[in-house]
DNA sequence: TCAATAGTGTCTGTCAGACACTATCGA
DNA sequence: TCGATAGTGTCTGACAGACACTATTGA
């Protein structure tokens, strides 16, 4: 027993290598929300949701797409880590950065044993220049969605079991690639209490268990934008209500309407003298973003 | 360049010792709701949430309280070790498990770089024993209160900035133990993006840096409890609808008007011929969980 | 009888959803 | 003029919050 060492001397002594340790990674799901060209000299643009991935040059997965992601390094924490990657490929700094959920399937990496840290950033598509990397062959926008295609309630004897299928599918800005992916959310509750499991029936062309980190992303992503602000760092800062909306539309994936959505964000959002125009119709009003008052910590 | 590699081969000659590699581990916050013992027959027992902690037998943080985890072994899934960890102190299997967050500063371990992957238990305490294990010297449950000291907004040049304090209380069910620690939890949302910071200003005699884990746990539970059936995992198969909102108010920590809560909680409890008797006054009706229909997936 | 809890009814103001309407630009 | 978007007004039903009331037990 070394009871009564001081913890000074029992660091000295510790053994860092007792333990075999697995690899932790940071994996990057980077959000904008970007415009598609609009031929229509009258019609808006129409608002897209779009994630960066990346074309692995290398094996594992050679080939295939991958969220950006790299290795923690010793002496880095989680943190830096996530935003050393994004800004190693964005070069974006004023980013909205989130830790989402950690990844630790005994398999999901075939070269050793990978623990991934998942993240979500969104950034202003408008301060953005992706850049190549030398480690990768590609790097491209994906224009995101993620319906829900079907659902299944089954009751058991002592609980209940939901079933959900969801449709992910990704195009990239260039209309080269093109990914389905089908997601399987099963949520069991029962008397031995509650579990999910998540599984891509389906990846497409997405490496590791990455189609199924989207998914996730996206969800958290649908959620917190209903109860937080999340969605204004999607934004410049300077935007129309329309435009806004239609970052809240593509997010949500369903249409809102005007009178009440305006109503409801009135108090995020600040009015400038400044306008839209050009636009072949009635020039709409430039807003900025404004913290509304709000007790509650969210997190 | 070994491009031309097959999958296979080149997982061959991965090195795994490549990459300094972190440690890691989960660590479990337990919660349960007991009720705390009453002298007059005639009043209601007061309820109360538990957290279980193990007072550290060993460096670091030798004599201090930590929460229960351990390593994850390299051939177990996280969600598989936090689970065997929660058997271990626990021995209940009928629980509700969810991943929290993950922790990664650098330095919150000074034996070596650990990370740290917390998840939260709610069990229904009257299904509990807790067990003694041979590394630790004690395990004890402690009645916990978490509860805003002190709030702060202020405006920026180009944002504004929160500061929240808050006190976490730990007391142990033998009123022998009392921590006491201060969270301070900085928001600060201006044109570089948001940035949370959480620091345990006095951490009582908590271990490393799970006073912020706990009090980060606490917080999610109080998030969840108003968009979710997440509280009725700390409830047994039979309970009034008194005892289910008096574990509504203990997670949120104020009170709430008894007809209201009735209406919001009506369809997701079903009720059963049984009472509750031999009480000092009117016997109440006893209920059971009963999902309602809802169509969000929620994570 | 009475202290305590069980359980119900109803008023209020707020707010989300739906829809209809007016305003303004440029080709 | 007209096609398109900008922006506003109002009705409705649902619901959260507050409060008052009745019912039932055991010592």
């Amino acid at each position: 027993m070394k009871k009564q060492q001081t913890e000074a001397e029992y660091i000295k002594t510790y053994d860092v290598n007792q333990y075999d340790r697995p690899s932790v990674t940071v994996d990057m799901l980077v959000f904008a929300a970007d415009e598609a060209v609009e031929e229509n000299y009258r019609k808006l643009p129409e608002k897209v949701l779009r994630l960066l991935l990346i074309r692995r040059s290398e094996n594992p997965a050679q080939g295939k797409w991958a969220l950006p992601g790299g290795f923690v390094k010793i002496d880095e924490s989680l943190d830096d880590a996530a935003m050393r990657r994004l800004q190693e490929e964005t070069n974006v700094k004023n980013v909205y950065l989130e830790q989402l959920y950690t990844w630790g399937a005994v398999d999901r990496d075939p070269r050793t044993r990978v623990i991934s840290v998942s993240y979500m950033a969104l950034v202003d598509s408008k301060a953005l220049q992706v850049q190549a990397r030398e480690r990768v062959a590609e790097a491209k926008w994906f224009h995101v969605t993620y319906r829900l295609q079907q659902e299944q309630k089954t009751i058991l004897a002592n609980g209940t079991e939901i079933q959900r299928w969801y449709m992910l599918s990704l195009v990239s800005s260039d209309g080269k690639d093109t990914i389905q992916c089908e997601i399987h959310i099963t949520q069991v509750e029962d008397a031995n209490g509650t579990r999910t499991t998540r599984e891509a029936i389906k990846d497409g062309d997405i490496a590791f268990d990455h189609a199924n980190i989207i998914a996730y992303g996206i969800e958290r992503l649908r959620n917190k934008v209903e109860y937080t602000d999340i969605a204004f760092h999607l934004m410049p800062p300077l935007f129309t209500l329309t435009e806004l909306q239609q970052v809240y539309e593509i997010i949500l994936d369903k249409e809102l309407l005007k009178a009440n959505f305006r109503r409801k964000i009135a108090d995020r959002v600040l009015e400038t003298n400044e306008y839209k125009k050009d636009a072949g119709h009635r020039p709409s009003k430039l807003f900025r973003y404004c913290a509304a008052e709000e007790g509650r910590l969210i997190i």
